[in-house]
DNA sequence: CCTTCTTTGTCCACTCAGTGGAGAAAGTTC
DNA sequence: GAACTTTCTCCACTGAGTGGACAAAGAAGG
């Protein structure tokens, strides 16, 4: 199939792309009802759009008693490749304009190996998912890096747990390799926007989402667009001081919330609790794998085991500590707590409530929903197909 | 004078408005340089603001050579008038259209007598300013209130530090009373308004203003405009954790920064050291004056007084311990610190520098200034006349 | 001093986005 | 089958905005 490469050509023909990316196909008259135009202009620019090949015909729409109308919905071809390159693993995705998932890999990796590397491997899952049937080629694709990116540029910048990609061109290299618009950003950023797009944060303006995994990070949405800070940077909140004079950080200071608290730390924790006879629980599971990771902890807290359920609140507390403080700082409507030790699910999450709570003025908590989020680990490859999406369907 | 009502009638209107505000008087060519329209279109807007009266024509602009041009400025009738209620004194403030301070005046007061008696006190001080020819009558003014503010109605809620404001109809009655346009909000906001407006912020997007008085509050500017949160309490920092298990704070937590540094900390811990003989220069001003301020810490620590140098640097440091946690989070492009306490100029200000620079990552700090703010104790009441300006110069 | 060039302001015909009413087509409801 | 709704199309009309022509009023240069 070609590739669509029109643009919309006015604010009102991006809206309108947006509405059906958002709500699914539509009648011209349902368009009408929320877009404040007249019947007549939104005609004008519905077949403008249907002449650009962004949106097509569909059939009949669900009646509403009257005369018969014809659906309207965004190109049914076009497809989305969503990029997320976290510490350890990546995931690919494509979906279609309405960002839904047609197909998703995972796979382990490790971002130390590099750009080429990491390039190599995510390209040969593109390849894998388009063979399948799934894609032509693409029209857009998000790809979201773990670590600041100077975004207008689409450039990594002094990430510190991805050496060797500073100031690597990912957008024009990718761009280049895929042969379409490609938009870069920060991983909790993209899901911030997966989260927002189909997950709980959906009515909310203003919220935060923090992004557990191997280290940890925040999403700032202010105004229902995401904040991204003056050097790309925001949100970048592994490095606060959670436990004064506590350990030492691989940043050189001392009792940051990485340190005390992430998929690393927790593992090491871990490791050490069982190495000292405290959790035969733990001790079992480091034998039997030879080693232990945040998914061994789940498992033995599920299991009753008091060492694993102390080291889980404990991190809880730190995070909950330097939530409450960005909680009196920005005010959010909506907490949403993500990252690969959600596993940890609802042990984590009370250990987080209760110092937030605690800490914060009832002003700020007062309404202030504090929920893991609902998509898991497809809200980063949904947020960077978002993020295209947005890119593309707004006035050239 | 009659008072203006006219509002502009579109965003044309209201862009020119501003550049004029902004800018000072203009020739028509001059605007339309800044403006992108035609020059036949710009001539209708400027025709219709005349008829307004919002702009008068005043002379012939400087020759740039060819026809001579005539200049365009605000009516210098317009009066705004600007309002910061502290915790213990009240700024009342007139200024002409283009925000300048024409008249300013400052009384000590305490905000716990509750609205009736401060208004009582503004309204006379209003008068006062009038009666001395500066004003025949205002055409809008901006209030600021030392707590959170709910934004769209102009009513304090839930403020600590001044009880029985508590869902005052401040925006309301102040409208009532004063017979024009009334805005209220936070007066750390009003304070990052004037900052942006006339002080360092000027060419700063995304900057944090930290004002420590009384209490401490934070102003967060996003892309130029003020951030304000889900539910007005957002830059609430004065509650944020500096110290672990430290000093009890009244809101019922331990250690919190506003607990360890605040105008009304620091003259508590001057007494103290005062008393228990730790500073001969704290001393005799503790018995000269019958108790200590801020500003005798900031004398007693110019005069060399290593007690209270040394009050200033553990201050700094938990101010700048909180800020760095700031900074890591939004990564702003500009931090500054205003408020009472800047007596302490440059003392505190290199402790704080040297707490965030320390603890927070290179990428956001690399370029990161940390300065005092620029207009002392105009910058509230300059804030104030920017905020109903902003409001009443765009499309009604 | 006069010519030439530039800047500024005014006028006017023209374009184009957008409106809203009339009417046709195609349903539902009773 | 009559009456009412909903949807879609057509079209004359409005009004914002453009850009070129022209006039007015200065500066620069010989």
């Amino acid at each position: 199939m070609r590739r669509m490469t029109a643009r919309p050509a006015n604010a009102h023909q991006a809206r309108l792309l947006q509405l059906l990316r958002d709500g699914g196909p539509n009648s011209r008259a349902q368009l009408g009802d929320q877009v404040d135009l007249s019947r007549s202009k939104l005609a004008v620019e519905v077949d403008r759009l249907l002449e650009t090949e962004l949106v097509v015909a569909d059939g009949l729409a669900a009646s509403r008693g009257g005369r018969r109308s014809h659906n309207i919905r965004l190109n049914p071809g076009l497809r989305f490749l969503g990029v997320d390159i976290g510490a350890t693993s990546v995931d690919v995705a494509v979906t279609n304009a309405e960002l839904e998932i047609l197909g998703h890999i995972n796979q382990p990796m490790d971002v130390r190996e590099g750009p080429v590397a990491v390039f190599e491997q995510v390209l040969s899952m593109a390849a894998k998912l388009r063979a399948s049937g799934l894609a032509e080629g693409f029209d857009g694709a998000g790809i979201g890096v773990p670590g600041p990116v100077r975004f207008p540029e689409g450039v990594p910048v002094a990430p510190p747990i991805m050496p060797g990609w500073d100031g690597f061109p990912v957008r024009e290299a990718l761009s280049q390799e895929l042969g379409c618009p490609v938009m870069v950003d920060n991983d909790v950023n993209l899901m911030a926007l997966g989260e927002q797009h189909a997950g709980v944060a959906r009515t909310v303006h203003d919220f935060l989402v923090v992004k557990i995994g191997t280290g940890i990070g925040c999403g700032i949405v202010v105004g229902g667009e995401v904040y991204r800070g003056t050097t790309g940077s925001a949100g970048d909140i592994g490095h606060i001081q959670a436990v004064p004079d506590g350990r030492q950080c691989a940043c050189g200071n001392r009792g940051c919330l990485e340190a005390h608290f992430s998929g690393a730390a927790l593992a090491r924790d871990a490791t050490e609790a069982a190495q000292q006879g405290l959790s035969a629980e733990l001790a079992s599971r480091l034998e039997a794998n030879g080693g232990l990771s945040a998914a061994d902890v789940a498992a033995a807290a599920a299991a009753g085991d008091a060492t694993a359920l102390e080291l889980i609140r404990e991190g809880g507390r730190s995070t909950g500590q330097v939530i409450a403080g960005l909680v009196s700082f920005f005010n959010p409507g909506l907490v949403v707590i993500g990252g690969g030790v959600t596993g940890l699910g609802h042990n984590l999450l009370a250990a987080i409530r209760t110092q937030v709570y605690r800490q914060s003025l009832p002003l700020a908590t007062g309404n202030l929903p504090i929920v893991l989020g609902e998509l898991g680990p497809t809200a980063g490859v949904i947020g960077a197909a978002r993020l295209i999406s947005d890119h593309l369907f707004s006035p050239a």
